[in-house]
DNA sequence: ATTGAAATTGCAAACGATTGCGGTAAATTT
DNA sequence: AAATTTACCGCAATCGTTTGCAATTTCAAT
């Protein structure tokens, strides 16, 4: 079936074009009468404008591209859902790319991007990506860019990312007030400044403020890697009493270790982790987590996508704030 | 800056507009000479077409829909991972929006699909969705839908969808063998027709095979009301010795009262489940499930989309089968 | 030189919508 | 009754590409 268009509204009604196109967007310039006429056999005949001529036209689109390192994954896809419900209420649709955390699926994904024209881009960066030249090139087509979670160093970008700090120290906060006398604090991948930067606090508050607690540290790559590294620490002869998970993957190997050696939480060990909820709800008793809201996060990222598109750049970094949620694990 | 085009291309270089199309695209007609100085220039230029006048003009999109419940969900996470991977593959790009469960908001899904002239739909049905008008509305715009997972009765749709059946006895013969006497069952939303096919196949398989065995049926809505049925249901004094969980949510609430119980696994209680795998290997031992990939649905729902596209309407069911991975817990 | 075929390239009409500007008829003012 | 305003509506260009067909150039063959 042929779609109708407004050529084929026109002929219908002996009008032109011009006068259907004006007819249906309510324009002052044509009669009641004859909107009402349009109108009707508009919807008879299931009129749908073309978005593509609209498009093509306006040089608009009206859509925000999406890119993430992947989209199974508990916080981004919170992350999604927040900016996908955000765009619907602002007349938006999304395409979303996942880069697999490859720089190259990361530049065709960003080409896909500038050839639909979108309105504007949500990025995470790839793990090892450094040259943000094809970010340049988004700027140069007037396209905004808002990146989010993993994001450049450099101030010349908006962007939006957990308060990373403040959530570890809030962490070591907890330790302290638990009491904690040792600690095994496991960390992500030490190549990542999300890491680096909490880690770094972490180690500082809890230096300033508990000297005297034992702190191990240690980077894990994944859930295995840090249940063999719970295990493995647990077996020497001075068992620690508290560990803290940076991540979900983290806390999820941990887990696994506690539940195998059966050990009693929190009376014999105090859990605690950074998080967005879900995993440390899996368990009991619930681990209290710092939490980190992707949905938060990303209702962030569309407040600075909407002051980018309307008002010119806004070249600044927002941090969405953390706070500790009680599970029963200290 | 202003985005460069054919015309500004073709003024450049003192060619027609034509000409520097057809050289770009390698036609037969246009001299190698000047294949290599419109390329040439284009790189230089970084000119890249623009997808809205190719759209317009061939009436084509290179775009695919999808519509699913939730974004935030580690069935459907998986599976638009998998068309999303395929569609680069295909020189796709998806554009996904959630319903929310919620059928006016799948309506309007539908219809930005329909403005954008998406080449196709995925669409997972809303749990109470009953008129499928809007999706006869696709078909007579000639674009092919092709549901998966939450799929409608009717026989004239393209439909992928998990052997439903097959988990739920598969699952069965499990726990027979594993000489179970006393069973829990806990399915999902008895309205839903995945709840209602799999415990209809579980019910008439354990009545067959293992008529002795005591089987308890019981609904249950969310986590947290698995997690109570289960507490209530062992607190009898005939307690059961194996619970099966039809889905990752119930399993959940099924593992929260377990570890609160202090319940050993499989020693005292058999546990098994259907699942994609994420959860059940977040205990120890993991739990053993009956897999249901939503990447492999979604490779299979992409191919039925090509073959629809491609070759016409292909209206069938397919089902992506089921098989037992051995976790720890029975 | 002439001719015909082959090799190149350009013209112009689409695709479906938007919009500035100009035109006509009716209504209002003098 | 003439002049001016107001209310409607249409013309035509434009957005950036694709593509059938015509036009031009090149060149070998007569």
């Amino acid at each position: 079936m042929t779609n109708t268009t407004l050529k084929l509204l026109a002929q219908q009604l002996q009008l032109s074009i011009s006068t259907v196109s004006r007819a249906l967007k309510d324009h002052p310039d044509i009669s009641t009468a004859t909107k009402a006429k349009v109108h009707a056999l508009a919807n008879s005949l299931d009129y749908e404008p073309n978005a593509y001529a609209i498009q093509l036209r306006t040089q608009s689109s009206k859509i925000f591209g999406v890119i993430v390192p992947a989209i199974a994954n508990l916080f981004y896809d919170s992350f999604i859902a927040a900016i996908e419900e955000e765009s619907r209420k602002n007349g938006y649709a999304l395409m979303i790319l996942q880069s697999s955390n490859n720089t190259e699926n990361e530049l065709n994904n960003l080409k896909i991007f500038r050839q639909n024209r979108v309105s504007g881009v949500f990025a995470c960066l790839s793990a090892h990506t450094q040259n943000l030249e094809v970010y340049e090139k988004m700027s140069e087509r007037d396209i905004p860019v808002v990146f989010f979670d993993i994001v450049p160093k450099e101030n010349k970008y908006t962007k939006v990312r957990m308060a990373d700090e403040r959530c570890a120290v809030i962490a070591a906060e907890n330790i302290i007030q638990r009491g904690a006398k040792r600690v095994l604090a496991l960390f992500g991948d030490p190549a990542l400044s999300i890491s680096q930067k909490r880690k770094l606090a972490f180690q500082q508050f809890m230096e300033k403020y508990a000297p005297k607690t034992h702190c191990t540290y240690v980077h894990t790559n994944s859930s295995i890697e840090a249940e063999d590294a719970f295990k493995k620490h647990f077996n020497k002869t001075q068992k620690f009493d508290t560990v803290f998970a940076m991540t979900d993957e983290i806390l999820i190997g941990v887990m696994k270790s506690i539940q195998a050696l059966n050990i009693k939480v929190p009376e014999e060990m105090g859990v605690i982790s950074i998080s967005n909820g879900f995993i440390p709800s899996l368990y009991h008793p619930n681990i209290s987590y710092v939490e980190t809201s992707g949905y938060e996060l990303g209702k962030l990222a569309f407040v600075q996508m909407l002051a980018n598109i309307k008002g010119g750049k806004t070249l600044s970094e927002l941090t969405v704030d953390a706070r500790f949620v009680e599970g029963g694990s200290m």
